[in-house]
DNA sequence: CCCTGGCACTCCATGGTCACGAGTGCCAGA
DNA sequence: TCTGGCACTCGTGACCATGGAGTGCCAGGG
């Protein structure tokens, strides 16, 4: 166990080895905090918590640097979350607020975040599997060519063009409209494939090629919305890495062309909390020296999306996480809104 | 003028210096290059060219190294395009058609030019403001929320809700679509605006509200839509800029972030030839070091979208405006098809 | 007139030495 | 259990010497 004292060394020296960037020494500490011992006594805490792996030194005779393990027990136990200053909140609100529609209100995220925590900026589009379908429109623009609207209850409207197999009349399609309709509206897009399985045999034979392509599209269409999309910003932070940052800054780069590993890696986060993954916590190599930093964000209790930030493992959690979680909250609220 | 000799002299330098990465010595040059002459006229050939402004030392008694102006002259008069291989060309094509639509397509060049070039891709999204209205559809979604669709002759569908001021009913607006239809389609979008003027007019009081601002929604989306919006990729290849890149980078990815600074770049392009820009010559100051080579692309003689790539200045021109070219073809190529 | 070999000069890069200072570990004493 | 003192370790930066690559210039030859 760790006496109370030696954790207080602990959060000094990751708060001044985040704000210098540069190992951090006995004698340093007891001038930058009260902490009302000397540095010999420091440095028996500091010989201890190197045992116990919280922070190591670079070369012998130098200063100590907090380990992943150090960063982790300084996020559970030791800080806070900062609350952003009012200021602050009223300019998320009022930048966030004069999005006119999805695709800006993502990007506005994505900059604010990156501003706000002068890090990598990374946003979920609201997923929508827990959609409902308002509404299926069926438009004949030629003989064999209609046209599939799908209307979503979150307002989003995709749509698709189907070739039909044979030429099809306008009745038969205001038939096909209206059932359509009868049987989905209402449910939500995972529910919808049995719901329209056998839709095709209560139609004539002639007409039946028409409607499972225009069943088979639909599928097709609610499968690739519920697809996860991201977008991301603030890579010019990534030159605030460090020194070293030649080596290490290529590897994130190519993760953060990956959607894939960007999506698993907001995947880990919980909907609620804060989630914070530290350095080698990440299983993504190339991302071994950064922190993740995020949260879900959601119009009601539930999360439709995940949000964070991708920086340093030297960084200044307290405040990202502040930040994160105050974004999240209000695009919760916009989404919640429109 | 410069002697034939001296230019040949001038496109050894800037091949070995893209290649090595090093200021290129006369020695090493007679060595590298069957060239007919001693290092000592090559010595004063270099003198010649330095004095010219093509060539430059970074200090006494060192290799030189290509100036912009060097670039420039290599570019125009010594290099030509280096066609992609065979092998390549099928590559490519095969990645480009397995795309399912317009936004794979473009995601599918981003990833192919950067991988191709080793540097870091831009497409710009296929312009509409050429693009025809096909068809314009109403929805009735409950009395006072309307949703319109706008079908263009790409094929390229957008909708927009539309809030009425007053309740509208069925018959008035299929009425509104009617008119609105016969006006509009087959119309280019740049024309509608003045051909939708004085629609509300021919509509009784009541209904009028409702008209204007289903025309002023139309008018909106139309105006969005050609909206140039583009994809950018292979940041990774940042790290290949060089030795002094930390201070380099920064500016660079500050202008990738910055949409319209790139659109304003690729504008800069000509349509139909492969256009370079090198170091200075880019206005944007982030951009001094690097070059951009860019083309326009089309599906027929007209260019709908541009697209392109942004590289340290020394790179290789002639393979990189081959690649260049070649995607630009085959891109045009799909939408043509599609 | 142009090319060539020779020569002196410049300057960067490399590597070695050295002194300094920051930081450590340990120990004896309060 | 804390503190002050002390010896020790190492990385850093300054300084210097050296080597080598490259240049400019000049005189001589085709």
């Amino acid at each position: 166990m760790l006496s109370e004292r030696r954790l207080e060394v602990l959060r000094a020296i990751v708060q001044d080895y985040v704000g210098t960037e540069e190992p951090v020494g006995s004698k340093a500490l007891t001038e930058r905090h009260r902490l009302g011992v000397s540095p010999a006594t420091v440095r028996n805490d500091m010989a201890a918590l190197e045992e116990e792996g919280f922070i190591a030194q670079p070369h012998t005779s130098a200063g100590r640097i907090p380990t992943d393990k150090g960063y982790r027990l300084f996020v559970d136990r030791l800080a806070g979350v900062k609350p952003l200053s009012t200021p602050e909140r009223r300019a998320i609100q009022s930048f966030l607020d004069s999005a006119v529609d999805l695709d800006d209100v993502v990007s506005r995220t994505v900059r604010l975040l990156a501003q706000l925590t002068r890090q990598v900026a990374v946003v979920q589009y609201p997923s929508l599997t827990r959609s409902t379908v308002r509404h299926v429109e069926l438009l004949l623009l030629s003989p064999t060519r209609v046209m599939l609207v799908v209307i979503t209850d979150t307002g989003r409207v995709e749509q698709r063009m189907v070739d039909c197999p044979a030429p099809v009349g306008e009745i038969a399609l205001a038939d096909l409209r209206a059932r359509l309709n009868s049987r989905v509206v209402g449910h939500r897009f995972t529910d919808v494939p049995q719901l329209v399985q056998d839709l095709h045999e209560s139609f004539e034979q002639g007409d039946r090629g028409t409607v499972s392509t225009v069943v088979a599209t639909l599928l097709e269409t609610l499968v690739e919305e519920t697809e996860e999309r991201l977008m991301i910003g603030g890579t010019a932070n990534l030159t605030r890495f460090g020194h070293d940052f030649p080596l290490v800054i290529r590897p994130v780069l190519e993760a953060l062309e990956e959607q894939v590993v960007l999506l698993k890696l907001l995947g880990e986060a919980k909907d609620s909390a804060v989630t914070v993954r530290i350095g080698h916590e990440n299983a993504h190599e190339g991302l071994n020296s950064t922190s993740v930093v995020a949260v879900g964000y959601g119009s009601g209790d539930e999360a439709v999306g995940k949000l964070g930030v991708v920086g340093p493992t030297r960084m200044d959690y307290p405040g990202t996480m502040g930040a994160v979680r105050a974004v999240a909250r209000y695009v919760g609220q916009i989404l919640a809104e429109s």
